[in-house]
DNA sequence: CATCCTTTGAAGAGT
DNA sequence: ACTCTTCAAAGGATG
């Protein structure tokens, strides 16, 4: 069932987030910093190549350390790095996770002053209505337009330990030791009704002043109104009027649109007036298949590793002056699974957003409806797919020589 | 030109 | 309840 009350009970919250790789070495720490890149491109290099044999990736709790430091030829990635990528590497300046109250959980949810989508809280009291959190509220750096979400730091008390702090599991198919995620992050957010129309995106998307998008957007923008912005009934029941900006174009209330939207005019012919959410249609077969084709395309929200990816992504290319992304990914799985706890906890709290304020913009939304959309793609399982072709095996030796070590 | 590759995670579908 | 499948991004490779 897709999401949407978040009301209920489980909201968004993933129920397999933060995920922890790295038992014990835990704590070997970044704030060393500039591990750098070799080292960190050595162990993945390393890694990539023992895959095969052992996926145990003991050696995962050793480098800890992503980034190196930008090199200065990287002016491209600098440029097309978004509003996101700055965002989080600002939290991590700012020591957003320095000092964790809670050991086990650092865990996002403190507001970073610097942070512009974790910061300017500001919802108005009366919007917070049942859901806790206190949140606080930031003066500066509140983009007018980017109000923000309520957390909830209830779960992130002393009282209330992660669940991922439970013995790890093994990852079923990588063998990597994991720890179960807090089921219970659901409930952080909240939305309070009147907050809705406030959900600032979390990602770089919704930032006009900085010129990035956090997706791509398609030539010419989405111009296309799409239907959850259209207001259907769900929403307006749901979000108080004043909150609650109409935006006939379907922009967002920055006049962004939600880039989560591929216009018609790229994936599907134009369509000329309101959609309604997938799920309200219900008309004859034939009529309800042309309204489909209508339909613009909602793409899924992002999840944690995507945003990852989406961030990391141009760094690695030029790291690597690698471009082929099936071996750009591997390495970046890689280094997912290298992250602490805490870097991950960003980017699933990233991602947990961007579930919200999706289902809050496309209330009828449903991962089903983009089912098929795509061509079949069959890999059986890749198991065997190793040895040749274009296997981990030909990963390494593709990466192999840019790692010069 | 369309699809594959490759990754993780979320969610739907199937058993 | 559990497993399997699909789709999110991305861009070179391939048929």
């Amino acid at each position: 069932m897709p999401q949407l009350n978040g009301g209920g009970g489980d909201d968004l919250g993933a129920n397999d987030e933060m995920i922890s790789f790295k038992d014990e070495g835990e704590q070997e720490e970044k704030i060393s910093e500039n591990v750098s890149a070799e080292r960190d491109l050595d162990d993945l290099k390393s890694s990539l190549v023992n895959e095969s044999e052992n996926n145990s990736s003991s050696s995962d709790s050793e480098q800890a350390e992503r980034r190196p430091q930008p090199r200065p030829d990287l002016d491209s990635y600098e440029k097309t790095r978004d509003y996101f990528s700055e965002a989080l590497r600002r939290q991590q300046d700012g020591g957003f996770f320095k000092s964790p109250h809670y050991p086990g959980y650092p865990f996002l949810m403190i507001p970073d002053l610097t942070n512009p989508y974790l910061s300017n809280g500001a919802l108005s009291p009366s919007a917070r209505t049942s859901n806790k959190v206190p949140v606080v509220q930031h003066a500066h750096h509140v983009h007018p337009l980017t109000p923000l979400i309520t957390y909830s730091n209830e779960h992130f008390s002393p009282g209330t330990p992660p669940s991922h702090l439970s013995p790890e599991i093994l990852d079923p198919k990588t063998g990597i030791p994991r720890t179960p995620h807090p089921s219970e992050l659901s409930p952080y957010y909240p939305l309070s009704p009147g907050a809705v129309g406030q959900i600032p995106h979390p990602l770089g998307w919704l930032v006009p002043q900085q010129g990035q998008h956090m997706y791509s957007i398609p030539p010419g923008g989405f111009r296309h109104p799409y239907p959850a912005l259209a207001m259907n009934a769900s929403m307006s029941s749901r979000f108080s009027p004043h909150m609650v900006p109409h935006h006939p174009h379907g922009l967002h209330q920055t006049g962004i649109p939600h880039p989560a939207i591929v216009s018609p005019a790229v994936k599907q012919e134009p369509n000329s007036h309101d959609n309604m959410s997938p799920s309200m249609h219900s008309k004859s077969p034939g009529l309800a298949k042309k309204e489909e084709d209508k339909k613009p395309h909602i793409k899924k929200p992002l999840n944690a590793f995507m945003l990852y990816m989406k961030e990391m992504r141009a760094k690695v290319v030029a790291e690597c002056t690698l471009k082929e992304s099936a071996a750009i990914n591997q390495i970046l799985g890689r280094r997912w699974h290298s992250l602490s706890r805490e870097e991950q906890a960003k980017y699933y709290e990233l991602a947990r957003k961007e579930r919200q304020l999706h289902s809050q913009l496309y209330p009828g939304w449903s991962a089903r409806d983009n089912y098929g959309k795509r061509k079949k793609r069959k890999r059986d399982n890749k198991p065997d797919s190793t040895p040749e072709g274009k296997g981990l095996g030909s990963i390494c030796h593709s990466i192999g020589h840019l790692f010069s070590i």
